[in-house]
DNA sequence: CCACCTTCTGACTGATCGGTCATTTTTTGG
DNA sequence: CCAAAAAATGACCGATCAGTCAGAAGGTGG
């Protein structure tokens, strides 16, 4: 057997980029043509695949493929959580929690289509009697919550928000900023003679003061010191 | 035979409440589920009619049902231009725009579901093949921008707008009022316990200082009077 | 009441597409 | 180079659904 490579062998390698290009063909044809639209002979064609070869890597079918891409959605998500709150603690907790939700806008705007497509067939998924995708999503979810409540909590404990259970203001703020997102979505129509590109910081960081001082402990003139 | 009641018999009157009776239920379906994944079966069984009768009322079948919803929408927007503009001249020209604005945000907001199908049915169909159905719509689209001409073409008579082709003023505006409410599109969740509902007046005011003082002949400070 | 005509209907058909699997192609280890 | 294992493939199957049509239902006018 070869030596392994940062953990993974060849075979392993190959075959996480094989399933990375079907997914990447998969998102392109269900932002362009809706779930139902897209066909598995198209991705398949798409990622350079015969159709049956899909099923080697997502036994699940079509749904097993949306719900992956659900996954790297949801990944991403946590990922950029943690990223925005790497507490290298030179800005204001204030400071941080706007650059967290214009990161989370920007996270949206490059996902556009995409991310109408999901929301709605999510709303499809989650209101159907199969309790597996219920439970799914539900998991899903509270990975999220799990992941912001963290940093939330380390800023209760430093004073910076009032004390509450971290999970009940996670839940606010990304409650906030999805219903913000859903109100003033972009369109990313791929032409750069549209209208101007991602103004959101100004909006995030009137969402940030909107959230943050109903919750933090501190009056806004004295947090600007 | 019977005689007529406001120009048409009663069959007449019938068939015309039964087709709309139709087209509530495919504008529902349609909004619940997407194009696709509405079946004709629903859509009968909804209005309450056989798989079949469709057929009697859209022999063109699903696609003719969509179209006609289209028919609808834009009925709708050139009724909603009209009566925007519908000059008791009580109010500043500038003040009449807002209104407008005002007028097709509301207009997109009462119906946001069935609005995102069928903006993307409509990309869908306009870049088909098929030289008919680009027909249709390039033929809408004119007759919204005739309508929306006629009174911007009085406002540069009276010297309220700079000379230019109406028309060209028309699609200036609809492109902005379109972009700004893809940017800035509402959900309509129907629970009445979510986000505010439709704030969009000064959003109106908004857009509508920021088109009219870049075409307007006058400057701000004159109009203020 | 009947004959005719319009409207309605849902069983049927053909096409499409998700999913399967026997066969072919490629890779691997010796 | 070969045999065996793994991976890829696309013809095939069954389900779904848009669209058809022969016949039923209902209304109309004489």
């Amino acid at each position: 057997m070869n030596p392994i490579e940062n953990g993974l062998s060849r075979r392993e390698r190959e075959r996480l980029d094989r399933q990375a290009a079907m997914l990447n063909a998969a998102k392109d044809l269900f932002a362009e043509k809706g779930y139902a639209g897209a066909t598995l002979e198209e991705i398949a064609a798409r990622a350079e695949f015969g159709k049956g070869t899909l099923y080697n890597y997502f036994p699940g079918g079509k749904e097993e493929i949306l719900l992956a891409i659900f996954d790297q959605l949801y990944d991403g998500l946590c990922e950029l959580i943690e990223d925005s709150f790497q507490n290298d603690s030179r800005e204001s907790f204030r400071d941080t929690v706007e650059t967290f939700v214009a990161n989370c806008f920007q996270f949206f705007y490059e996902r556009f289509n995409l991310f109408m497509i999901l929301v709605k067939e999510a709303e499809q998924l989650i209101f159907s009697d199969d309790a597996d995708r219920v439970a799914y999503f539900v998991r899903q979810q509270n990975r999220v919550l799990k992941t912001l409540a963290a940093p939330l909590r380390l800023a209760m404990n430093r004073g910076d928000l009032r004390e509450m259970p971290p999970e009940l203001f996670a839940n606010m703020l990304l409650v906030n900023i999805k219903g913000y997102q859903m109100r003033h979505c972009p369109r990313n129509l791929s032409k750069p003679n549209e209208l101007p590109q991602t103004p959101t910081r100004e909006q995030a960081a009137f969402l940030t003061d909107l959230v943050l001082y109903g919750a933090s402990s501190k009056h806004p003139v004295e947090v600007a010191k």
